[in-house]
DNA sequence: AACTTGTCAATTTTT
DNA sequence: TTGACAAGTT
C-alpha cells in the first residue's frame, strides 16, 4: 500500500516532520494516511488540523480521509481547510473582541484596488510627475503584509527609499489599512495577519487556540509566507506536533510572498525535526523524469532529490522547432488531432505556456482545426459583474460601513448620483469621522440641516433618499427571508431590465441573467440549511474565498490550456510545453526587472524560480512530452528572432528527438487571409 | 452620462 | 499590435 518512506511519514508519532515530496510521489496519500493513523491511535478528530492552499485540495483531502476511515462522521470533525478559511474562522470566533460588526466584509483584489485608487485620489500624485500603477502599489502592500510588516514599520523603513513606488506605498499602506478597518473589512492577507496579531497580543486567545489542536499538518509548505509560518508556529508552540509536506523544487510563488526559506530551513526553525524524502514517482516515464532531474539539478539552494520510477523508458521527448509562432501553434493543433485520431481522448492532452499572451494564438489554431479546448485560469471574473453587483447590495445591507460595496451600487442601476455627489458624501464622511452610509441616511431623512450642508440639488437628494430606502427595505426583509428579500430587491431595481438593456445580444443578456439565477440557487440552498441574516454574512464571506473557476467546467472531453503556474498539481498523459525560448522561459521580466517590480537584491535576475517552473511543466507529463519553440515571434508588432531557452540546453540530447517544422510553414496560409475569411462571419 | 481620445505598458495569481 | 484606463468632449 504505502512504500517505506511514505509509511515512515504516515506513522510518524509526534514532533516536527518535514516530508519532501517530489512531484507525483503520493504526498496527499501520506497526509491522509497519517490522519487515519492518528485517529487509530485514539487522537480525537477535533484535535487534528490539516491546512491547504486551495479549496480543491482541502475537499480532496477530506474525501480521501473519509474514504480511508470509512467514517464520514469522524472525517467531518476534522479541521481541514485553506489557510484563509482557517483565518476567517478564527476572526469570526474572535469577532467581538476585535470590535467588528457581525456583517464584516472580505475584500477581494478588485475591492482592494478600489481602495488604493481612492486613497491615491485623495493624496494626489504627491509630487511625482507620473501616474502610479495602482496594482504595483497593492502588490507592495500585500508583500508587506505577507511578510508581517505593519504599516508603521513599513512607512518607517521605506519613506526615504530611492524607489518612488516604495515611497508612495509607505504613504498609502497606513491609509489603506485604516480605510479597511473603517469599512469593517478584511482583505485576504488580513485573514492570516490579523489572527497572528491577536495571538501575539492577547494571552487568553493565544492559550485557547494553542489548546485547540494537538496535531497540525500543512500541505504545499513551500508556498507558505512569513505570516503563515507565524500562524503555524503559534498553533503548535506547546507541542511541536507539526508535519509539513512540500517540494522546494516546486516553489513558484515567491513573487507573491511565498518564502522558500520556510521549507529550506525547516529543521532550524523546528529543532529536532525529522526529514523524510519521497522520491519514487508514480506518474511519469523514466525519460520524462530524467529530463526533469537534469533541469532541476542546475539549481543550487535545494534540499536535493532525484525522482525515480519503476515505469518503462517510454517515448523520447519530441522537440519541435518552428520558424514562427503560427507554425508552432498550428503544429500543436495538428499533432493533437493526430493523437486523438490515434485513440487518445482530448482530455488526456494539455498545452502549457508561460504567459497568457501565448494562449491567444493557440486558441485560434485549435479552433481552426476543430479541436475542443478548455482554458484554466485567466481572469474571467468580469463575466460575473452582475453577480458582484447584486452581492454588493447584500453586503451594504449587512454592513453599512462597506464603502466599496456602496460605491459600486449607489448609481447602479443608474439613478442620477454622479461623481460630484459622491465626492461630497465622501468629504462629509471624512470630516465627521463616520461612514458614507451614515451621511447618506442623515441627508435622506428630512434632516434639512444635513441635506443643506451636503449642498446637493433636490433631485439628487430624492435619488439619495430612494437609494437609502432600497437598502433599508432590503435589510429589513433579509431578517425574515434571504431569498425572498433578494428577489424583491431584483424586482425593485429592475435588474433584469437593466441587464437586457446593457447587453449587446439577447443571448448575452440571458447568460448574465442565468448567472444571477445561479446566485439565487446558492442562496436557496443556504436558506434550506436554515441560514438567516447573520449566516448570510458568513456565506458571502466564504463566497469570496471561493475562486471563480472553482466550478470550472471539467465536464467534457477537451484539451486543457493553462499557464505553467496553473498546471501545478495537475497531470496529463500527454503534455505540450510551448514557447521554450529565452525571454519567455525564463521570462524577460525576470532577466530585466521593471520599475514597478519589487526587486529583492539577493535574487535579482535569479532564474532559479523560472527553472522550477520548467521543472513543474515537465513533471506534469505521464507518458509523452512535447517541447516546442519558435525561431521568430511577433512582439509588439515586430517580428523578432528568438533563441532557445537555456533550460532546453540543459536537457540531455539522448532524451530528445528533434523535428524541424520548416516544411509545415511553407504551406501556411497568411494570417491576414484567415482573418479576412473569418470577417465574413457574424459571431454573436 | 455616454462617447472619444491619448497614454502607457506588455508575467505568473492557490485565497 | 492590442488593451486597459483615465481624462477630455459632446
Amino acid at each position: 500500500m504505502l512504500n517505506p518512506p511514505q509509511r515512515e511519514a504516515a506513522s510518524h508519532g509526534g514532533g516536527p516532520l518535514l516530508v519532501l515530496a517530489g512531484a507525483g510521489s503520493g504526498k496527499t496519500r501520506v497526509i491522509t494516511h497519517r490522519i487515519a493513523h492518528l485517529i487509530d491511535q485514539g487522537i480525537p478528530a477535533k484535535a487534528i488540523a490539516a491546512v491547504t492552499f486551495t479549496n480543491k485540495a482541502a475537499e480532496e483531502m477530506r474525501e480521501r480521509v473519509a474514504h480511508i476511515l470509512k467514517n464520514g462522521k469522524v472525517a467531518r470533525e476534522l479541521t481541514i481547510g485553506t489557510f484563509h478559511a482557517m483565518g476567517l474562522w478564527m476572526l469570526r470566533q474572535e469577532r467581538e473582541a476585535l470590535g467588528f460588526p457581525r456583517g464584516f466584509a472580505i475584500y477581494d483584489q478588485a475591492d482592494q484596488l478600489g481602495v488604493v485608487r481612492e486613497i491615491l485620489r485623495r493624496v494626489g500624485n504627491d509630487g511625482a510627475d507620473r501616474r502610479f500603477d495602482v496594482k504595483a502599489i497593492l502588490t507592495r502592500i500585500s508583500l508587506a503584509k505577507n511578510g508581517f510588516i505593519a504599516p508603521e514599520a513599513y512607512a518607517a523603513a521605506k519613506a526615504n527609499e530611492a524607489d518612488d513606488y516604495d515611497v508612495i506605498t509607505a504613504k498609502v499602506y497606513p491609509l489603506y489599512q485604516e480605510a479597511l478597518r473603517g469599512f469593517a473589512a478584511f482583505d485576504f492577507d488580513d485573514l492570516i495577519t490579523e489572527p497572528v496579531r491577536l495571538l501575539d497580543t492577547v494571552a487568553e486567545v493565544r492559550d485557547r487556540w494553542r489548546a485547540r489542536f494537538r496535531f497540525v499538518m500543512v500541505d504545499e509548505y513551500q508556498d507558505t509566507n512569513r505570516a503563515q509560518l507565524l500562524l503555524v508556529q503559534h498553533l503548535v508552540a506547546d507541542h511541536g506536533n507539526l508535519m509539513v509536506v512540500g517540494d522546494d523544487d516546486q516553489s513558484i510563488y515567491s513573487w507573491r510572498g511565498a518564502d522558500p526559506t520556510n521549507i529550506l530551513r525547516f529543521a532550524e526553525m523546528f529543532p529536532g525535526a525529522k526529514i523524510v524524502k519521497l522520491e519514487q514517482n508514480y506518474r511519469s516515464s523514466k525519460t520524462i523524469l530524467a529530463a526533469a532531474n537534469a533541469v532541476i539539478a542546475n539549481n543550487t539552494k535545494r534540499h536535493g532529490k532525484t525522482l525515480w520510477s519503476d515505469k518503462g523508458q517510454g517515448e523520447l521527448i519530441t522537440h519541435a522547432v518552428a520558424p514562427d509562432v503560427e507554425t508552432e501553434a498550428k503544429w500543436v493543433a495538428q499533432e493533437a488531432r493526430r493523437l486523438q485520431e490515434a485513440g487518445r481522448r482530448w482530455q488526456d492532452l494539455a498545452v502549457l505556456y508561460r504567459s497568457n499572451l501565448q494562449a491567444k494564438l493557440l486558441e485560434e489554431e485549435l479552433r481552426a482545426h476543430d479541436v475542443p479546448y478548455t482554458m484554466y485560469g485567466g481572469q474571467q471574473f468580469f463575466e460575473r459583474k452582475e453577480v458582484k453587483d447584486l452581492i454588493a447590495y447584500l453586503r451594504l445591507a449587512l454592513n453599512g460601513k462597506d464603502e466599496l460595496a456602496l460605491r459600486r451600487i449607489i448609481n447602479y442601476p443608474a439613478r442620477g448620483i454622479g461623481a460630484t455627489t459622491l465626492e461630497k458624501l465622501a468629504a462629509r464622511a471624512q470630516a465627521r469621522h463616520t461612514s458614507m452610509w451614515e451621511v447618506l441616511k442623515a441627508a435622506a431623512q428630512s434632516d434639512e440641516a444635513a441635506a443643506a450642508e451636503l449642498d446637493v440639488r433636490a433631485s439628487t437628494r430624492t435619488a439619495l433618499a430612494d437609494f437609502v430606502d432600497i437598502i433599508t427595505r432590503l435589510r429589513e426583509r433579509l431578517a425574515t427571508g434571504v431569498v425572498a428579500a433578494t428577489r424583491a430587491l431584483v424586482e425593485e431595481i429592475a435588474l433584469y431590465d437593466d441587464l437586457r438593456g446593457a447587453s449587446p445580444s439577447l443571448a448575452a443578456a440571458q447568460r448574465r441573467i442565468d448567472n444571477v439565477e445561479g446566485l439565487f440557487g446558492t442562496l436557496t440552498r443556504h436558506e434550506a440549511k436554515g441560514g438567516g441574516r447573520d449566516a448570510l454574512a458568513d456565506l458571502l464571506r466564504h463566497l469570496s474565498l471561493q475562486s471563480d473557476k472553482d466550478d470550472k467546467d471539467e465536464a467534457g472531453d477537451k484539451i486543457v490550456l493553462t499557464t505553467l503556474h496553473g498546471a501545478k498539481g495537475l497531470e496529463f498523459p500527454v503534455v505540450f510545453m510551448v514557447g521554450l525560448e529565452e525571454e519567455l522561459l525564463p521570462h524577460a521580466r525576470t532577466l530585466q526587472p521593471q520599475v514597478t517590480d519589487v526587486i529583492d537584491p539577493d535574487h535579482a535576475t535569479d532564474v532559479s524560480e523560472e527553472r522550477r517552473l520548467c521543472y513543474v511543466g515537465i513533471t506534469r507529463a505521464q507518458q509523452k512530452l512535447y517541447i516546442t519553440r519558435a525561431c521568430t515571434r511577433l512582439t509588439r508588432g515586430r517580428t523578432v528572432p528568438r533563441t532557445p531557452s537555456r533550460f532546453l540546453l540543459e536537457l540531455p540530447d539522448e532524451l530528445l528527438e528533434v523535428i524541424d517544422l520548416a516544411e509545415l510553414a511553407r504551406e501556411k496560409v497568411p494570417a491576414t487571409e484567415v482573418k479576412d475569411f473569418f470577417a465574413n462571419f457574424n459571431f454573436d
